[in-house]
DNA sequence: TTTCTTATGTTAACTCTGTTTACATTATCG
DNA sequence: CGATAATGTAAACAGAGTTAACATAAGAAA
């Protein structure tokens, strides 16, 4: 009763992998109990991807895409400059809270290594071009001194840099909201504390 | 030839886990390596502590020691409330930058659970301590309103967030000076990008 | 069609890991 | 001294990643 060839068992593997890495991280993966669970032979992954970090790379790809997609969708939809960078910032805070295991996997150090994966390589430089493109496109166009676009240019890693502490520590449980906010309203607090300076130093 | 209780194993160990996990990170780290590297049975190492999470436990412990101890020197210098939170955020990032594994292990979800690690919790507890009361002792003392005050944790929660972000991006290469730059001053330039803000959003 | 090649699948092995068990030795303390 | 706890060992177990040798199916070429 050879039951070769059913047909799709890279899609199957795919999928079933990612389940896993949702629920318990790429130390929790492993490919033998993969292919157990897949109803194929402990072996037979390795003739669809290049072995454990070939699967972990696979599922970065799509990761990366989809992280990318989040940011363009709500980069084009946002007019002025200052606004598009806070809703950059929630949405790659957001991304990272609806889908901690793949924000890790995209940012940590159990990703594969980029020169390894051209394919890889390339979606992580796509989403960070979106990234970057969509915080450097001022409004006021092309009207701005060296000093002014290096500025530009500190300001947009520093709320880079906001952004991604916050989700860190949101998702490493590490800062929560008080117990009457939402976490999105808090998640927009601790962005916005730029704009909300009063007092002088 | 016995060379049972050579006396010092404990440390030696611990001393060589550290150097392992400082060039290799945590998967690196393989008790039995460890052992025959120190030239000691491979079932050695579980007399001394409670098996691979233990001794991550025990590194991570004194981690957490050095990086409170460092927050406090700096913290206890430094007189006004402004400089005290931007000095605290560059020796977040500086030990962060000086000891990247470290500051994984303690803050990466490769350290083991604080529940099972008493020490270890207490260690985490009072590093964490320190940076909030360091954060949170305001010069004009207790003359805040409630609002003024949640004003106060939240500022403090940005800072932290923005550090955090700069160390994780920096020691996973994400983010790096212009070439014409110290690293130092680059830090320093992102974690001031709230002070110099000058034109109205 | 038949045949050759490639893709896909399997089994069995190898090496490494963490961990435990049973046993041996040493140190310590009554 | 002798009993007990601490520390060491070897041997085994289960699980992991990976590879090699082999088997079969599918598709292209003749």
């Amino acid at each position: 009763m050879g039951k070769y060839h059913h047909g799709d068992v890279r899609n199957v593997l795919l999928q079933k992998a990612e389940n896993i890495l949702i629920d318990e991280g790429p130390t929790g993966l492993s490919l033998r109990r993969l292919a157990r669970l897949t109803g194929v032979s402990e072996a037979a992954p390795y003739r669809h991807f290049d072995g454990k970090d070939g699967i972990l790379a696979a599922v970065a790809i799509s990761a990366f895409e989809r992280f990318a997609q989040k940011l363009e969708d709500v980069a084009a939809r946002i007019d002025t400059h200052e606004d598009r960078i806070m809703a950059l910032g929630a949405a790659y805070v957001g991304f990272a809270i609806e889908h901690p295991q793949h924000f890790r996997l995209i940012f940590g150090r159990e990703r594969p290594p980029l020169d390894q994966y051209p394919e890889l390589r390339d979606a992580a430089d796509n989403a960070f071009d979106v990234l970057q493109r969509a915080v450097t496109s001022v409004d006021r166009k092309a009207e701005m001194t060296l000093t002014e676009a290096a500025t530009a240019y500190n300001r947009a890693l520093a709320a880079w840099s906001r952004a991604h502490g916050i989700a860190m520590l949101v998702i490493d449980g590490m800062i929560a909201p008080p117990a009457d906010i939402e976490l999105d309203d808090f998640v927009l607090g601790l962005l916005a504390e730029d704009l909300n300076r009063t007092d002088a130093a």
